[in-house]
DNA sequence: CGTCGCTTTGACCATATGGTCAAAAAGATA
DNA sequence: TATCTTTTTGACCATATGGTCAAAGCGACG
């Protein structure tokens, strides 16, 4: 009859730190690197222990990617087109580096996951993703109809905002190798630069 | 007398054969993720038979990076004061644009590099390439102060050239699954793309 | 306190992996 | 063709790795 177990609060503390340290190691080793060994190290549990929580490698690489694109993906659905629309994009922009600077560790566990071909989450991203940026889209457009904001093709915008955002999550080293020692956070400066990029490229000639 | 060993055709084609092998097994899963049994079987070559040419995983890898970021800096060594200030920057766009197109896989083993701490490059990030950036901001923060382009953060500038044309190369499966069927090449609304952005974000007001 | 179910672990296993080595095969050279 | 060097390989090894299992430890609850 599938009796339902409670979840305790053992379960659910370890749960947590597992997929922490799941975290720390895929998003720096990607999955083939990272170990089971190294993750129960990094959580302090035996190997037999963790594997206690999550039968296989695999399970918690995926518990941890499963959700990751859907809160990825928030700041993106907050876009209304109800706003203003350059206020609107630069408040997703802002949105997205915040969590670059917030959350490096899922955005490097992600740009792995892409880079590696996105075996796990491809049917997402060609799904779930493509429908949002598609409606997303549409609206960029509309702003752009009516004068609002310059035309652009908006795929590629939201693929620059992508990208210039999560840059610094995902090269911090080779951002902070660059800047030097006197600079110890990026992130004030970047939000200063891409305010400036975003309005330059938007603003209606 | 370490009598010097003339290089053979066969040492230099199979040279060749497995550092394209391992470039295709590294770009795609890391150093970490990939093994010397798929490097192997990619390149046609028995494992002992690759490892007579390349004594260790880290050998090849480390074959593979050397050089790598120089060749990536060509472009961007090509920028030259004398030259008309936006043709320059988006000259260097749009090379950087064509290397992710026609080098993705070196583009993407960076990246796994990068994303992984660069372990093996940080000492020339903060050296070779920090020098040569700083080198061309001086270029750029001159053309703003002359009124030939706005003014912008010249670090944060190349920053976003990098990731934005990059971006192309590493996420190259989110791009065509956003995009869709329907679009077969994404480069060419790709260069239009950011020959718009940089040209509306760098004209002077 | 005793029982029962949840949690933890030491010992273990099969396979994968990086790497070695002696010997065979294949060229080059004379 | 005989000799010497370069190239290739099958067999092998030590260690790492993902995963299993039976048994022990522990906590909640009657």
């Amino acid at each position: 009859m599938n009796e339902a177990r409670p979840v305790t609060r053992i379960q659910q503390k370890n749960r947590a730190t597992i997929l922490d340290a799941a975290l720390d190691v895929f998003s720096l080793r990607g999955f083939g690197g990272a170990t089971v060994d190294q993750i129960a190290a990094t959580a302090g549990l035996s190997k037999p222990n963790l594997l206690y929580y999550f039968p296989t490698k695999e399970a918690i690489y995926e518990a941890l990617l499963g959700g990751l694109l859907d809160t990825w993906l928030d700041p993106l659905r907050a876009m209304k087109p109800s706003g203003e629309p350059l206020p609107e994009i630069l408040a997703y922009v802002q949105r997205k580096l915040e969590m670059s600077r917030d959350f490096p560790r899922e955005s490097r566990l992600f740009a792995n996951e892409i880079i590696q071909g996105a075996p796990l989450i491809e049917s997402e991203l060609s799904g779930a993703l493509r429908s949002l940026v598609d409606e997303k889209a549409k609206i960029i457009n509309q702003w752009a109809e009516e004068g609002r904001i310059a035309r652009v093709n908006p795929h590629h915008l939201f693929f620059s905002i992508w990208s210039l955002t999560q840059h610094y999550a995902d090269f911090d080293v080779q951002v902070r190798a660059v800047l030097g020692e006197g600079v110890d956070d990026p992130f004030p400066e970047a939000e200063i630069y891409l305010t400036t990029l975003f309005t330059r490229m938007l603003t209606p000639s």
